[in-house]
DNA sequence: CCAAAAGTGTTACTATTACACCCATGC
DNA sequence: GCATGGGTGTAATAGTAACACTTTTGG
């Protein structure tokens, strides 16, 4: 639908090639990147992983890792090729969550970025932490040192989108090993949120929800008194969770694409709406759900 | 992504442009759109609004307004642009959730997209259903045509993110004119949740909770018995919520930077976590928060 | 006067909070 | 043996679910 002669050229097609352009469109495009809020959980804090920048524009100051989008990849391939180059770790929780298209971001091109979040877990940030390859270092997500571009805003709004979907999905798991105690766990949710649970309701609180169960495991925990290990009931959740979300493929039959065909602009699609469904529907319907947490939105607005 | 072919930026802050008045990069680079999933609001139902397709490939299908972002907006302005030029809206809500990012995705460029979603109250619905400027139908957002595209992942998506930040945010009165009835509000939850609320229960529930306050006015609800009106609680929400989501701006100095200068790759950046706010920190963290909702995306899965 | 939607209160139950002492281990 | 962190139970309170009849209005 848009500029359908808008080919890319290939580079030996191109007779006048400047030094730098190589790839000609008939619009202006913008460059793609994609780049990482490296979140290590150490068992105990929260860091976040920054690279020293050695060349201007920010020359020493701290970025994101991060990289451009290739022609044959996905942006989240770019972020996990970005990951694995950084840390060397593959299979780590990865999610989008912003893009940051200001057009003066980058001083050099008109650049917009896909932010993604990065969890580790103590196992993964240990391997990262003993890693000499490249010069990036673990910072306290309290304590950044002075930021490129605009990845301090980018790290503000990860901190925050964290604390927001770690209410919508079990991403506290993500930053947690296999096996874990329930100190660990709790403190995800701390540091996450900010908080400070009492130990007792919380351990009733998570094994109420049957999210956790014990594993009568050996354990090495070189702490005082050893902990009772815990893992995620996996049989409980991504049945229930992960399959459930997907929806029905087949929610429109492609023949009676017809129907709709009408001269009429901004009309009700009535003719869609008449359908064997509609009973069932109804009857759905009858069965009354709890009112339990309509507006627990007002809870974190005022604990931001 | 439909009208878009002849409202191309104009060539003026590429640098690099060759004798075929293209736009040249070193490296290739995607096109960039913005496609907005309109929910509009009727009252009882939520509706989508596309538009259909003139052009291969495609030709035909049905598909999300949008557009190509330009060199000289954000993808946030692209968005409200395209929606603004298929609605004649200004000051709806946008928020953009997701990347699309398939490079297959359109089979003539590559092309990523950041897709919105735009949420139009019933005051909104009826003047986008009343023009008739271009050929957009709104379609019930469960009977949906064929789809152009990755439009029908996008729209599944943006069902699924709806629900989610319902439970984040305040959306449902985005949705709403700023005057509405218990049972429009309701009637929000139900249909974004699939959900069917106990009318006392959900008046209860919305009254304690305070973000309502009814509102003494005149009423013409063409229904039978008058409906009492309500409106936000403009009073108690804004101000303790979007107010108090904003980070503090410096929370480091940006002079004791050199001190981050070190050889060491990967170590834990000790200088930074000697501050002054630990005492304050310890002390805060001395208060319990309850525990209240720490598992509740449970519900959310098995519902889902 | 009938159909359709709106208004209203109470009881039983469940979930959540607040809270303090003893136990195991490593040094 | 002592410091550190782990384990455990209960009572008071608050929040939530379930539930049916009456009132108002328009046609």
């Amino acid at each position: 639908m848009l500029h359908s002669e808008n080919k890319i050229s290939e580079p030996n097609d191109q007779k006048e090639v400047s030094s730098a352009g190589n790839y000609c469109y008939r619009y202006p495009h913008a460059a793609v990147t994609a780049d990482c809020v490296i979140f290590g959980f150490t068992g105990k804090e929260l860091k976040i992983l920054l690279v020293e920048r050695g060349n201007e524009p920010y020359l020493g100051y701290w970025a994101l890792p991060g990289g451009f989008m290739r022609m044959n990849e996905t942006i989240e391939q770019t972020a996990a090729r970005e990951l694995a180059e950084e840390t060397n770790l593959t299979n780590v929780f990865l999610d989008q969550f912003k893009v940051y298209s200001r057009v003066d971001r980058d001083p050099r091109e008109r650049v917009i970025t896909v932010a993604f979040i990065a969890l580790l877990k103590p196992d993964d940030y240990k391997v990262v932490a003993g890693d000499d390859a490249v010069n990036a270092i673990w910072f306290n997500d309290k304590m950044l040192p002075p930021l490129a571009f605009d990845h301090k805003e980018i790290i503000q709004e990860a901190r925050q989108y964290l604390k927001e979907i770690l209410k919508l999905k079990p991403v506290a798991f993500e930053l947690l090993n296999k096996v874990f105690t329930i100190a660990e766990l709790q403190a995800v949710y701390e540091v996450i949120n900010s908080a400070n649970y009492d130990r007792r309701n919380f351990l009733r609180t998570a094994l109420d929800s049957e999210i956790i169960k014990e594993v009568p495991d050996e354990n090495s925990h070189s702490n005082h008194r050893i902990s009772r290990l815990y893992t995620v009931n996996h049989n409980f959740l991504p049945s229930h969770a992960f399959e459930a979300t997907t929806f029905s493929d087949d929610i429109f039959p492609a023949d009676s694409k017809s129907q709709v065909k009408s001269d009429n602009n901004y009309v009700e699609a009535e003719s869609f709406e008449k359908s064997a469904l509609k009973e069932e529907i109804k009857e759905e319907k009858e069965r009354k759900t709890p009112t339990k947490g309509l507006f627990d939105f007002l809870r974190n607005l005022s604990s931001s």
